[in-house]
DNA sequence: GAGAAAAGACTGTGATCACAGTGGCTGGTT
DNA sequence: AACCAGCCACTGTGATCACAGTCTTTTCTC
């Protein structure tokens, strides 16, 4: 059971549910989930030492805010990370699977094109990890899912919002043609500057931890 | 508490105490530990999601088994993430630090000279360590010490074992002059030919899993 | 009326008990 | 003697209670 919370918090971290600076406490996210707080404290434990939720030394948990300083750590080693993976990938990745990359990729963009951001980004997502996925690396895997679990609060506060964004799939094309090619170091460059797209996108967003200024209106725990 | 027990079950792990197959229980750990299983059982859970415990179908639990494919994929990831690791810290680094990092390098290959193996793989991982500490990282060091967490247990089995291993602290000493060069790119190349000639000494190692032998004498709970 | 102090409603955490499932040991049967 | 069945010890897990903190709110006093 607590496996199940575990995966649920963690989608729930990823679908964009929770916003950065946001309080959570064991009995609501319990009663949220209509379990006992028994597996939501080791389930939460977990999620501190992957760094997505944060505890403060009042004792209390929130997710934690992003800065610009984090934020560029966090691209520069998923960049190092998914292109290995991308490139391990590559060599191993079959017809069947690159056609479904294709038709995830197609969800996004049109989910993006009816507006949808949260749609498009969760889709963005999955294309990703399907990617990822077929390298079969079981050390790879889990590490490349914490950077996105610690950047995902903040990713969808900040590309949700942001109306007037303009995104175009083309580094994800030029992924799935190197892929058909069977060029890894090609398809690392096309998850490189799909990355660095993103990280454009990202870092001039002004969803940033203020850096003195301590929101006082500190969202309340809704679980 | 529990914090004090975790990182009391990550230093375990990083010195060799838990052995790879060996069979964990949580009230063996608690007892050993002087606490009651309750803080135990967090902690175990949070190594299981780092992948420093592995549990199995039987609910049991136990420290993994190396394969080769797995530690040459571990040590994929740590010879590009260190890499970037060094690079940050070349930059930064002050020469109070070089000199501490040289006086560590002095007491592992002593320990080393004196045949004590052991503790002179606890100051090689410190050296490692202290080096990334310097680049301030608050993303790649909890990645680096989870990938160090994870293949802590074989390291030790391999080369505490291994009498008539020759090891020089060439790689480290280059390194050190790279840092006071100032020469970021020769300090990761510096890096990464410690952690390549880590991985020869470690792949040539009789110590991995079975294929299908599936030991017998699978080793009783200690913790 | 304003400030300070006390009380109350939270928080996470440790301890203990109950329970379902597994493994191995023992004892009886063929 | 070999094999099978039943029993017992032991596993992780969930639930519940008790406790020590912190923060808010209320109330009393100046």
């Amino acid at each position: 059971m607590e496996e199940q919370v575990y995966s649920e918090l963690r989608d729930r971290f990823m679908s964009g549910v929770f916003l950065p600076g946001q309080v959570l406490t064991l009995r609501n996210l319990a009663a949220n989930l209509g379990v006992s707080p028994m597996p939501v404290r080791q389930a939460v434990r977990c999620l501190i030492v992957e760094g997505a939720l944060e505890m403060l030394p009042n004792r209390t948990m929130q997710v934690p805010r992003m800065t610009r300083d984090r934020l560029a750590e966090l691209l520069g080693v998923r960049r190092a990370l998914e292109g290995i993976a991308t490139e391990a990938a590559c060599r191993v990745i079959t017809a069947r699977q690159i056609g479904a990359l294709e038709k995830i990729h197609a969800m996004s963009r049109k989910a993006f094109e009816s507006g949808d951001m949260r749609r498009s980004l969760v889709m963005n997502q999955r294309f990703h990890f399907t990617l990822y996925e077929s390298a079969q690396s079981t050390v790879l895997m889990p590490i490349i899912q914490g950077l996105w679990l610690q950047a995902g609060p903040f990713m969808h506060l900040a590309l949700s919002s942001t109306a007037g964004m303009h995104w175009d799939g083309t580094h994800h094309l030029e992924l799935v043609q190197a892929l058909r090619d069977g060029d890894p170091a090609e398809a690392r460059q096309a998850i490189e500057r799909d990355i660095n797209k993103t990280a454009e996108a990202l870092l001039v967003t002004p969803h940033f931890a203020a850096g003195r200024a301590e929101t006082p209106e500190r969202l309340r725990a809704r679980g």
